[in-house]
DNA sequence: ACCACAACCTGGCCGC
DNA sequence: TGCGGCCAGGTTGTGG
């Protein structure tokens, strides 16, 4: 479910009451969250250290700790933190309990499992093979028009290639091919300068506006307080099948692009 | 190298 | 009420 804006609402609510924190205990509840050791040693790995930062790579969240090794999280499609600040039972779907030295805990819920903790010495195990982060400097026109144009796949899927700009899910790659006025369908090599110069902007304002409403929430995307996103407000297509597009009225329509679901204005969308 | 698709999981919803 | 089938915001592995 999190995309980078979620991730990254996520990852501010987190810094102020995990930084500086040592790492009393972990407990995996379903061993295979832990992705790249055995859970046991994982949780014997991760004791006694202190956290230092806290960083976001596309949808991955980066905690720093001291002595230097990385915990690298994945929410996938239900993964949430709740963070409690004393000693709280698991509930049904907590994968993960993290005792902090001040009695505060950080749990891992994650309905369905797919969510994963990766702990690492280089990081770049793990997130070494990302793509530009959409919002920074370094990625520019230029290099997305490069990144497109010798793929024939649909622009859709090559948005939701992490390779290509990491970050983009399913909700915002619908909402910046709307803004972008392009169909979903349509192969990323057919795009001419002009266009994929207004998808670089539709995606840069989805995004930026995403995360001024701390993301969007269906049903399991939470905050850390477990406050839900707003963003699902300002959504002008996804999961808006057969209401009227927002610009010209005509029903929004849903498809299906490498197995997504895939919402889009047929007349505004071309 | 690129692309399509199944697999990983649980639970909600819809129709019968 | 119960059951089958379909749906879900992500990523990886497999095979063409």
């Amino acid at each position: 479910m999190p995309e980078m804006p979620e991730v990254e609402t996520i990852r501010r609510d987190l810094c102020a009451p995990l930084l500086g924190r040592t790492i009393e205990r972990v407990t995996f509840l379903w061993p295979r969250t832990a992705a790249n050791m055995p859970s046991e040693e994982m949780a014997a790995r991760l004791q006694g250290r202190k956290v230092v930062a806290l960083r976001r790579r596309g949808k991955y969240l980066i905690i720093d700790l001291d002595p230097a090794c990385h915990l690298i999280i994945h929410l996938r499609m239900t993964g949430r933190l709740h963070l409690y600040p004393g000693r709280t039972p698991a509930q049904k779907h907590t994968r993960v309990i993290t005792e902090l030295d001040n009695g505060a805990e950080l749990h891992f819920w994650d309905q369905r499992k797919f969510g994963r903790f990766y702990c690492v010495e280089d990081e770049n195990e793990v997130v070494g093979k990302l793509g530009p982060e959409p919002l920074a400097d370094d990625w520019t026109v230029e290099a997305f028009k490069e990144a497109l144009n010798k793929r024939r796949a649909p622009i859709k899927s090559l948005l939701l290639n992490q390779q290509i700009v990491a970050g983009i899910g399913n909700i915002y790659a619908d909402e910046a091919l709307f803004f972008a006025g392009i169909h979903p369908l349509r192969p990323g090599n057919s795009l001419n300068d002009d266009e994929v110069w207004h998808l670089h902007q539709a995606i840069r304002y989805v995004l930026r506006e995403a995360l001024k409403a701390q993301g969007s929430t269906f049903s399991t995307y939470r905050r850390p307080g477990e406050e839900t996103g707003a963003y699902q407000l300002q959504h002008q297509v996804f999961r808006r099948t057969g209401k009227p597009c927002p610009v010209c009225r005509t029903p929004i329509e849903r498809i299906k692009v490498g197995g997504r679901s895939t919402h889009f204005c047929p007349r505004c969308q071309v």
